[in-house]
Formats: C-alpha cells, sequence, structure tokens
DNA sequence: GCCGTTTTCGGCCCGACTGTTTTCAGTCG
C-alpha cells in the first residue's frame, strides 16, 4: 500500500512520457502488440485531466484499471512508479537499452529499431552522439543505411533542434492552468494570471510567465520552489522568481502591485514586437508606458493610447494597431462559437471509441453535429476502408440519426496520393453527406508538384474540404511547401473550404496561412481530428489559432447550423455559369 | 499488455513508401 506522504510525484504527462518509452523498448525487444498497448496507454492518460496521482490516492489500482488502456499489468507498473519511482519492468528494459529513446524517436525517420542498431553497433544513445555519427559518415556502415539515410537523419535532427524547448501549447496550458490554481490558493494572494505566448495562445510556448498580486511575495516564492512541480530553482528575489519546471521548460513569477496590474499584464503578455509599438505610441502621445505603469486594467491602458481593446491572440503586429486605431479590428470567434465538429474518427479505422460513442461526447461537449471522418484504404496502415465499408457505415450511421442527440454525418478522411490523385472512388464519395481529402505521404515533393497535387484536389468536385493542409506535425515535421497563394486561390475558384485540423501536435492550418486564406476569400471549418471522446478538448486549440488568424464566425462553416452549413460545400451549390 | 452483447483466451498488425536493397526492414498515423 502506498500513502500519500510517501508518493513520488510524476504528472500525467510524465506518466505519458515513460509509457511511450516502453511502448519504443518493447518494440525493441521485437514484441508484437504490447508497443500499441503501451501506446493506447499513453495517449489515454496524456488525454486525462484528472492526475493519476489522484486516481491512485482516491480509487487504488483498480480506479486505474477504469481508464481505457490500462489494465492489471500497467496499472501494478504505474502503482510501482508512485510509490517507489520507477517501475522493475521499466527498469529492466532501461538496463538493456541505455539510451534517450524518446529524444531520438523524437526525429522524423528514427524508430525504436534504428535507436536498437544505433546503441548496439555505435553506442549512441542521444542527439549529441547520433549527429556526430551522421556528420562522421559512420551511420552508412550501418545494414539498411546509406548516405542519405544520413542526410535524412541530419535534416531531422536540424529540424528537432530548431523546436527543442518549446511545448506544444496544449501540453503547456494544463500545468499552468494547475499551477494557476494553486497560486490563486493562497491566502495572500490577490490575483495571479499567465501571460506570456500561453496567453497570446501561440502553437508552442518557450515559457510560462506568471503575474502575481501578494500581499507577500517572497512567502508566497516560497511556497512555489516547494512545488512538486519544481525541478530547480535558478533565481529566486522580492519580485521575481524563476524556477525550471518538471515539465521541461522554465517558468518566471513577477510580484506586481495591483495599481499597475493592467500594464504589467500588458507588457508581460507580449508579443515584444506589440510592446515596442505601444510604447513609441505612447511617447508620441507625450507619456511613457512599461510594466509599472498605473493601469489597473488592459482596458484603461488601450483606452488611453485611442485604441480598441486587442484581444491577447492578436498581439503579434500584423497590423492590429492600425486596425486598433480605427476601429476596423475583427471579432475573432468566440471560444463557444462551434456548432459542429467536421473531423473525428471511429472505431472503424483508427479511432478509439464507436461512432455512438464519439457522438455521445461531442453532444455532451456542447456540438449539435459531427462528422466521420474514417481514413479510407490507402492509410492501411490505420486500417483505412474500402467502397463497400462506407456503404456499411452509412446503414450503421441511419440508425443511429434515429436515436442520436446529434445530428451524424457521413464523411470521410480520403487518402491524397502522390499525383494528386483520391483512393476512393467517386460514386462511394457522391453518397457521403461532404467528403475531406489530406496527404499523408510525399511529404517533400517540389514546390510546383505539390502545389499541382492540391490544386488537383480543390478542382475535385466531390471533395468539400482539405484536412490538415500543410500536414505538419508540431517540433517533428515541417509543412509541406506549395505555392499557398495558389493553392488559396483554387480553393476559392472551385469552393473548397480548408480545414484548421485543431489536433493538438497539428494545429494546420497554423495562424499566418489562415489569414492569407482568409484574404483570399477562402471558406474554413475547424475539425477536432478526435480519435476518443477526449478529442473534442483539441477544439479549444483549433479556435485559438482561427484567432490568431484573425478569424470571424463568418469564416468558419462550422460556427453554422447544419442545413446552413451544409449549403455551403462544393458538392450542394449549383454550378456557376 | 489490453480487451470482450461473437471471446476471460486468442484476437490484435491492416499496407504504402523509403532507402536500401536483389528480397527486405523500418517507419508512419
Amino acid at each position: 500500500m502506498c500513502h500519500n506522504s510517501e508518493m513520488k510525484h510524476f504528472s500525467n504527462a510524465r506518466v505519458a512520457e515513460i509509457l511511450n518509452e516502453m511502448a519504443a523498448l518493447s518494440e525493441m525487444e521485437g514484441e508484437a502488440f504490447k508497443p500499441r498497448a503501451y501506446e493506447r496507454a499513453a495517449l489515454s492518460v496524456e488525454a486525462r485531466t484528472e492526475p493519476l496521482a489522484e486516481t491512485l490516492t482516491t480509487k487504488g489500482e483498480k480506479g486505474l484499471e477504469e481508464i481505457p488502456g490500462i489494465g492489471k499489468g500497467i496499472a501494478a507498473h504505474l502503482a510501482e512508479l508512485f510509490a517507489t519511482g520507477d517501475f522493475a519492468e521499466h527498469q529492466r528494459l532501461r538496463t538493456k537499452i541505455p539510451v534517450n529513446i524518446n529524444e531520438l524517436v523524437a526525429v522524423e525517420g528514427i524508430g525504436p529499431k534504428t535507436v536498437k542498431a544505433l546503441w548496439e553497433k555505435l553506442k549512441i544513445k542521444d542527439l549529441d552522439a547520433l549527429e556526430k555519427a551522421a556528420r562522421a559518415g559512420k551511420l552508412r556502415d550501418l545494414p539498411g543505411f546509406g548516405a542519405r539515410s544520413e542526410e535524412k537523419i541530419l535534416k531531422g535532427i536540424a529540424f528537432r533542434r530548431s523546436a527543442a524547448g518549446r511545448l506544444i501549447i496544449a501540453a503547456a496550458l494544463p500545468v499552468a492552468r494547475l499551477l494557476q490554481q494553486k497560486i490563486a490558493a493562497f491566502p495572500e494572494v490577490e490575483k495571479v494570471e499567465a501571460a506570456g505566448s500561453l496567453r497570446r495562445m501561440k502553437e508552442t510556448v518557450g515559457d510560462l510567465d506568471f503575474l502575481v498580486v501578494s500581499r507577500t511575495p517572497t512567502k508566497t516564492f516560497k511556497k512555489i520552489i516547494a512545488f512538486p512541480e519544481v525541478n530547480a530553482v535558478l533565481a529566486a528575489g522580492d519580485t521575481k522568481l524563476s524556477v525550471r519546471l518538471e515539465l521541461g521548460i522554465d517558468m518566471d513569477i513577477r510580484a506586481i502591485p495591483a495599481a499597475s496590474w493592467g500594464a504589467a499584464l500588458n507588457y508581460f503578455t507580449g508579443s515584444k514586437t506589440h510592446n515596442i509599438a505601444l510604447r513609441a505610441r505612447a511617447l508620441k502621445q507625450g507619456w511613457s508606458l512599461n510594466e509599472y505603469t498605473l493601469f489597473p486594467t488592459e482596458e484603461a491602458l488601450y483606452k488611453k493610447l485611442g485604441l480598441t481593446y486587442i484581444e491577447p491572440e492578436l498581439r503579434e503586429m500584423t497590423g492590429e494597431i492600425e486596425m486598433g486605431e480605427k476601429g476596423t479590428l475583427p471579432s475573432p470567434i468566440a471560444y463557444d462559437a462551434l456548432k459542429g465538429d467536421l473531423q473525428s474518427h471511429s472505431t472503424w479505422t483508427d479511432g478509439a471509441r464507436s461512432i455512438e460513442e464519439m457522438a455521445k461526447a461531442a453532444h455532451a461537449a456542447g456540438l449539435a453535429y459531427i462528422g466521420i471522418t474514417d481514413h479510407t484504404k490507402g492509410l492501411a496502415m490505420t486500417g483505412g476502408m474500402n467502397e463497400q465499408e462506407f456503404v456499411e457505415q452509412a446503414k450503421e450511421i441511419d440508425i443511429l440519426n434515429k436515436k442520436s442527440k446529434i445530428k451524424i454525418l457521413k464523411s470521410a478522411e480520403v487518402n491524397i496520393k502522390k499525383d494528386g490523385a483520391l483512393d476512393l472512388a467517386d460514386d462511394a464519395l457522391a453518397k457521403l453527406d461532404y467528403a475531406g481529402a489530406s496527404v499523408h505521404s510525399h511529404f517533400d515533393l517540389s514546390v510546383k508538384e505539390q502545389t499541382r497535387r492540391l490544386i488537383r484536389v480543390c478542382e475535385h468536385p466531390l471533395i468539400d474540404i482539405i484536412f490538415h493542409p500543410t500536414a505538419r506535425i508540431l517540433n517533428k515535421r515541417p509543412s509541406i511547401t506549395a505555392d499557398w497563394g495558389e493553392v488559396f486561390a483554387a480553393a476559392k475558384e472551385t469552393g473548397t473550404v480548408m480545414e484548421i485540423d485543431a489536433a493538438v501536435e497539428r494545429l494546420d492550418l497554423h495562424d499566418e496561412l489562415i489569414k492569407q486564406a482568409i484574404g483570399a476569400g477562402v471558406l474554413l471549418s475547424i475539425g477536432s481530428d478526435a480519435h476518443s471522446p477526449d478529442g473534442f478538448a483539441a477544439l479549444r486549440f483549433g479556435i485559438a489559432q482561427a484567432r490568431r488568424g484573425w478569424a470571424e464566425a463568418k469564416h468558419i462553416i462550422n460556427t453554422r447550423r447544419v442545413e446552413e452549413m451544409l449549403r455551403l460545400l462544393k458538392r450542394n451549390k449549383k454550378s456557376t455559369p
């Protein structure tokens, strides 16, 4: 039995990391099914809001077993982890191959088998050693490796490094909220807020910036230092505390007087270039703006500057000041504006839950309709469906729609082949309520080929939406390169909708391209890309990205009721003369 | 290692693509 006081601290994110490491380790062992089991468990843990430590304390191992993907085996491992700081099976496998697996497999194109070979033949443990070996041309001696593999790996490392130290917003936000709650609960604390890129809902954040109004700041700092989430103290003064979080990023906390809350919040929210422009504007008006200027609210600050209030997501110096001056800023889409979700998956392919369960979860998330967009046959890895299977799925959806509280739409995520052709026959596409298509391979075609490929999809009369258009994976795979001006022009011309995929590791389209697409007159959709009921929570991040791209509700088709949304789709429009 | 209104044991893992290969291993969502 473990008692709470003796329990080691592990956040859900950290547990998920360890489970993913177990997946890789058992993959190296040549296990066929265990890796998938560990991966599923990791996904499940990552998506959970309640800390596992709490589940374990209140409900014991049985409570852990209730989590989908966690059974007796993993529950026992986790109980051991929380009690002792590690578990025997993990230690046993790690001793065999003592390398930084998560760091290595994060490089695109490197998987567990490669990691194993790298360790056994070259004793490569981490990214630095891998880079050195690749530069020295040592990798090409390994079986199955050549000069091109080295090149590819070096490219992967470079991309990985350029992203290092930044967390995707979905990983940072829950921890920030938790820390905020804990600090807010201190009796001497009057106010606490997270500022910085997190408040601007940037796709990745490099650190957390907190502002706090406290009667006894040093006392507050002391208590923060004692948080289990804090790994090390970098600096601790009277007004500023800087710590390294277990999360892998730093956190700065600044104690400020309540009277300058607005100015400080504004200053520490950024962006830097936005702030510089505000300060220059103040100087022009004959006064000086800094974080200590006496503005209790941001609203008062913007008003004094002669600007309409500018939402944090818009503060990236892309014209917001000029428009704030003229009062022509867009009203960004509200966080509760979506009436439906247009991309989700079920057990028919790689989703974790049935259509019925996904529909129920979408309803619980406040949606009125949901599109089921399971994969097509070309993506065999996901169990992609053929034409006949779509017919069968349609029957199930018809039956569910008779009793479902929300409208379930028949759709598909059709795979786009190298040349822009699709892997599902037109007559199958015609039977759907709408169809989306997306790129899952051939990421590095030339700009010309990639552009032509996407335009060809736009020109298909039965593809209504292009899902995750750039195919990027945050911190892992760069966007495909295409002439987006040309692609958006074709989308506008053909009435093809571009998606903002809200999946936390995608956020695709991203802010800049969203703005460009809107400028080109293209309509957008926001899709959760949910593979489980938890997946709908991601919609929030898609909306944030839309706001950062200056999208208003009118630009996003699924802010409309289902009939109205469907009328906007290419397939339901009368052909223009 | 998980899961079960077809199963508490035997299913799960489907195939395209890449880079290296003369027949295949590894990655990917």
